[in-house]
DNA sequence: TATGTCTACTAGAACGATCTATACGAACTT
DNA sequence: AAGTTCGTATAGATCGTTCTAGTAGACATA
């Protein structure tokens, strides 16, 4: 039923009368033929419903203008991310390959597929490989980590400063007057211990005692983690993540609190369900899409050798909604 | 920093002092090779760290065994389905290229890039191109509908029986107990339309009078629509998908009516949100991901010639959880 | 001894593009 | 009139594989 092949230079050449070559600085836009055969090409390329062999095009040229991205399908912000990727890497004129680490698959499978695809550069999200690794894949192409610091040498990486963040946190609700506040940790995942340690440092700068209280990345932890928060009789909660603040926040309402006035709830990242109307999650954004843009950008510039491995941090952001508020204060509306 | 190039069959050939083509058996795994050379072979390769180039075995072989699929970053259980793809593809040794649809990128962008990459067949999730474009593609390549129907002769598609699953929501609704159902719709969604009728027709069925309540795919419209719920005084609500059920619950929670005593409300798609301890979503099951493999093993089947485009539907299943029971049933606990 | 059939291996032509080197006019110098 | 330059066009090599056709040697058969 579909067309056993496709049409390849030399069918629109023959039916240009002209020779393969021709075809190819016309379909490159390249400088050497005249407008009058540029048109003439164009024409029948179009015909013939011609659309060039990238597999072919990149062999031959060594470039692929291909930057290879890994992702995983279990976290729902990594989408926020390749979708702003796709925007900054269209700026420069580059494709994004993409592969998933999924059930079956792990992250250096995902990876391997992209290093055979040929990309010139690899960006992998929250990357979970030990440096070794990372480092061998660093020297085949440049290799910039997203969301994960250190992170070796040889590879480029661009994250979100959690310590920032934390003390952001922190100042935000001791500005508005709680005293007893206490941090929901990530438990094992990525970035969790260097979010609890710096909030034990900023609480002690303060003056106030740091509770940990053991949480996760997932409602589910956030609404046990919710149930051990009496303990300490706290006002504020900095959750690990806004999965997590749902959580508490769920367990809190069960308990018949109300927030903020009985708790302040404080997320982290700023993900797309904090925004909804009926959550209004107040939250520390990272500036997700802004990274991954960096991150394009960076992998561009090592891939054309303007530069060499850096490590860039963004600074994350406060995003004040209804669920943080002075500890007493009278429900929001 | 990065090797410059990377070995090829040439220099693995050299280092065993054998010819390329003999490297070529091996690495295929070809017959034609003894054993001794065979390890020796590997040895080699081992040593230089080569991998063969995907793009120039592609090339030459017309073979790629890539399926391509693209999917939409917006939609947050199309990384779901995803998944399930990687899994059944490896199954048969295919490689999954994703290619997504986001924000400054179209779906026909996203469908080119595949056919250009080389893919034997591309599946598409939930598309919404025209069928004309459908079939130019299916002119080149296999295509597969993925949940999305009515999509042309020359289109495989696989999608799951909205009308069956309507019907199942209608009818445990209605066994329930339950007289005055309401449909919560979809507005401009795919699916809507087919929900919608499929939900009057089979409340006309039963005897029951078709309350359609406008609303749309996401939580805010279930909000909206929540408010507008009081004035048929429903007992229980169908949601066009978990997003505006979930929408509805909290709409409904703000009303100080307790589900499911008050009212039941029934999602569909029976999403990831859905299983949470703390929503325990009563919903329509679509079995994405069996739906995936399904379609991956189509477009597999169609890619090696040994079928013709078919249309399979499948059959959805209620899931109940807690917000679905008799009218006026005590509160569960 | 001649013939055939294996197995293990190799040379060289593809695949579809890009790239380098070169040819051919026409126009412009000198 | 001969030499130079420029714009346009082409032949043929090349990228890293796979594939076809074929060779060389071992061994068995007639």
């Amino acid at each position: 039923m579909t067309d056993s092949k496709r049409p390849t230079l030399m069918d629109v050449a023959q039916a240009a009368g002209v020779s393969r070559a021709l075809v190819s600085i016309v379909m490159r836009d390249a400088a050497g033929a005249s407008a009058a055969t540029r048109e003439r090409v164009l024409e029948a390329a179009a015909k013939l419903g011609y659309r060039p062999d990238s597999r072919a095009r990149m062999l031959r040229s060594g470039r692929t203008r291909l930057l290879g991205v890994s992702f995983s399908t279990s976290h729902a912000f990594h989408a926020e991310i390749v979708d702003a990727a796709y925007a900054a890497a269209g700026l420069r004129g580059y494709e994004l390959a993409l592969s998933a680490v999924a059930s079956g698959r792990s992250e250096e499978r995902a990876a391997e597929a992209l290093l055979d695809w040929g990309c010139e550069a690899l960006i992998l999200i929250s990357s979970t490989l030990g440096n070794e690794t990372l480092a061998a894949y660093a020297r085949r192409v440049p290799v910039v980590s997203l969301l994960r610091e250190d992170v070796g040498e040889t590879v480029d990486s661009v994250s979100s400063d959690d310590r920032a963040g934390i003390r952001i946190a922190v100042e935000h609700l001791a500005g508005l007057g709680h005293r007893r506040i206490v941090h929901v940790d990530g438990g094992t995942a990525v970035s969790a211990d260097r979010r609890r340690t710096a909030f034990r440092e900023e609480m002690t700068r303060l003056g106030l005692e740091p509770v940990v209280v053991p949480g996760g990345a997932t409602e589910e932890e956030g609404i046990l983690a919710g149930g051990l928060l009496g303990a300490s009789t706290p006002t504020a909660v900095i959750a690990f993540n806004d999965r997590v603040a749902l959580g508490i926040l769920e367990s809190l309402r069960n308990g018949g609190k109300s927030v903020p006035s009985d708790m302040s709830v404080l997320g982290y990242d700023n993900s797309h369900f904090a925004r909804l109307s009926y959550v209004q999650l107040s939250s520390v954004s990272q500036d997700g899409p802004v990274l991954a843009a960096e991150a394009v950008n960076r992998a561009i510039d090592r891939a054309e050798g303007t530069a060499t491995p850096s490590r860039m941090v963004g600074t994350p952001h406060l995003v004040g909604r209804r669920t943080t508020a002075a500890p007493g204060a009278a429900v929001a509306t």
